[in-house]
RNA sequence: GGCCCCAUCGUCUAGUGGUUAGGACAUCGGCCUCUCACGCCGGUAACGCGAGUUCGAACCUCGCUGGGGUCACCA
């Protein structure tokens, strides 16, 4: 098999949208399967968009997720820059390729001029799509009064264009719906088309990956393949992510950029398996660590319907990874998501680890899992609704009681707990539901928690038997209505 | 509207001429139980419509309908 050249090719517009996630993602997983390169490339020509920040946010995406690039910004590459806007002279030597052999040509035409012309169009001959027609295709004389033009190609108006695609089927496209698409701008800037067939061949991209809203783009790259006498690449053009209501998704409908998960709590392999999983399938599988991702990547399973984006399902995901990863491994993420709700505790922080396991299965995120620990490290803070049913005067000597017993157990664990506390219930004919609530409200301030006796031991036995006496007092002194 | 793409449970999908149409999420019911989860057991739920090809179509062909994309000096 010949060498797997493969690129990613983001504009930074401020996130990282899943969707493009996912087309990298792809891209990353069969390069990475077949030994071959990944590439980032940015697509900076939109200067009105493209902001060093911007870039950022993609640079951090992309590291976040874990999807690392062979060449790109950062790593540099013999390809390089991979910047467009660091690459003007190679889109003009090509651009002048095209002027030399006549597949292109100076248009003077103003954005004015298209505009009015696109207008006249749309009011006199409805049916059909708008082409702009050049004077200057067919040889005008440039005119005397202005000197700014941009490239335009001069687009085949017979025959027909297409490719067999690796994801969907053979596409063809009629020649007559061209346009003679503009290649530079005036300043020097190359459109998407142009930039990124520029960038692909002499990158060496042997398969060229995109959105399916990109098909549209295809027929003409191959052109300009074609007429610079090269033969293009493969193209895979992955379906989109649609919001629930099958419209395309934006901001409007989920959290879109990347970061937010990261900043959610999500784990990077979570959001890729979504991801993946996503339009893609290996069997019944649903649950996939990253190396099995590579392992079992293929394109010949990339679905060829569009996908809706199912935020259950993801988390559901994220759970199961979450759950699969080891404690020490929760705890060291967990901390900066502690300091985010003003807890200073260490990854290797005994109280933590031990809490872990306990809270794991009762958690998606780190958020959670940061919510979930925060009263065996941090203080106390009563849930108004739980204080206000189970830490009344009736509740008040089971606690203090129950403080007393536990008083003197060795080893301060949750089996002998478990022991000592059901014995306890037992002589007194009491009923664990009697006992339970206004326990667990005095020691973790909530209706839900992990069981009892697993709090008692990570609370250790200080803090258990004092915040029991405490609540008790509250308890006492709670006024009923 | 032109051009292009797409069509299996609510959602993601398995399925490539013969299956009780499978799995997962969601949903509903149950078990477990000190709460909440986890876990376990079970239920509801799909081949858009119409022709054709064939002994036989979810699978092949055509049409229709529906959805999406795109018609920029954005990418």
């Amino acid at each position: 098999m010949s060498e797997v050249r493969v690129r990613f090719a983001p504009s930074p517009t401020g996130y990282l949208h899943i969707g493009g996630v996912r087309t990298a993602l792809y891209s990353w997983l069969w390069a990475r399967q077949n030994r071959g390169t990944f590439i980032l490339r940015i697509e900076d020509t939109d200067q009105e968009r493209s902001t060093a920040k911007s870039i950022q946010v993609v640079l951090d995406s992309m590291r976040w997720l874990g999807l690392d690039w062979d060449e790109g910004p950062e790593v540099g590459g013999e390809h390089g820059p991979y910047f467009q806007s660091e690459r003007l002279g190679l889109y003009a030597d090509y651009a002048e390729r095209l002027l030399a052999s006549g597949d292109a040509y100076r248009c003077y035409a103003t954005k004015q001029e298209i505009a009015d012309a696109r207008d006249a169009f749309h009011k006199t001959n409805a049916k059909g799509g708008f082409r702009f027609q050049s004077p200057w295709r067919d040889g005008a004389d440039p005119p005397k009064d202005r000197d700014a033009y941009v490239i335009r190609f001069r687009a085949p108006r017979e025959g027909s264009t297409g490719w067999d695609d690796v994801i969907k089927r053979r596409i063809d496209v009629p020649n007559d719906t061209q346009q003679d698409f503009i290649l530079l701008r005036p300043n020097g800037m190359p459109l998407y088309n142009f930039g990124c067939v520029v960038d692909d061949l002499t990158m060496g991209v042997t398969l060229a990956t995109r959105g399916d809203d990109h098909v549209i783009n295809t027929a003409p790259q191959i052109l300009l393949y074609k007429a610079l006498g090269v033969e293009p690449p493969k193209f895979a053009h992955m379906p989109m992510v649609l919001a629930p209501n099958g419209e395309k998704l934006s901001k409007r409908h989920a959290a879109v950029g990347v970061l937010e998960y990261r900043d959610m709590g999500y784990l990077p392999d979570a959001v890729l398996n979504y991801l993946a999983r996503l339009g893609w399938s290996h069997g019944d599988q649903e649950i996939f660590t990253r190396q099995e991702l590579i392992e079992k990547f293929s394109w010949d399973h990339v679905g060829s319907t569009a996908g809706r984006y199912d935020a259950k399902k993801f988390l559901y995901v994220q759970e199961e990874h979450l759950r699969t990863l080891p404690d020490g491994e929760v705890a060291r993420l967990t901390v900066p998501f502690l300091a985010r709700i003003g807890i200073a505790a260490q990854a290797d922080d005994p109280v933590l680890l031990e809490a872990i396991p306990y809270v794991k299965p009762r958690s998606a995120t780190l958020a959670d899992v940061a919510d979930a620990v925060s009263y065996f490290l941090g203080e106390i803070e009563f849930e108004e609704k739980g204080k206000r049913k189970f830490l009344v005067p009736e509740n008040a000597s089971h606690l203090v009681q129950l403080a007393e017993l536990i008083e003197n157990v060795e080893p301060f664990e949750k089996e002998k707990l478990d022991e000592v506390v059901k014995g306890w219930l037992e002589a007194n004919e009491l009923p664990m539901k009697k006992v339970a609530q206004p326990a667990r409200v005095a020691m973790t301030g909530r209706t839900r928690s992990p069981g009892l006796f697993e709090v008692m031991e990570v609370l250790g036995k200080d803090k258990t038997i004092a915040r029991l006496r405490a609540a008790a007092e509250l308890a006492a002194s709670a006024t009923t209505h």
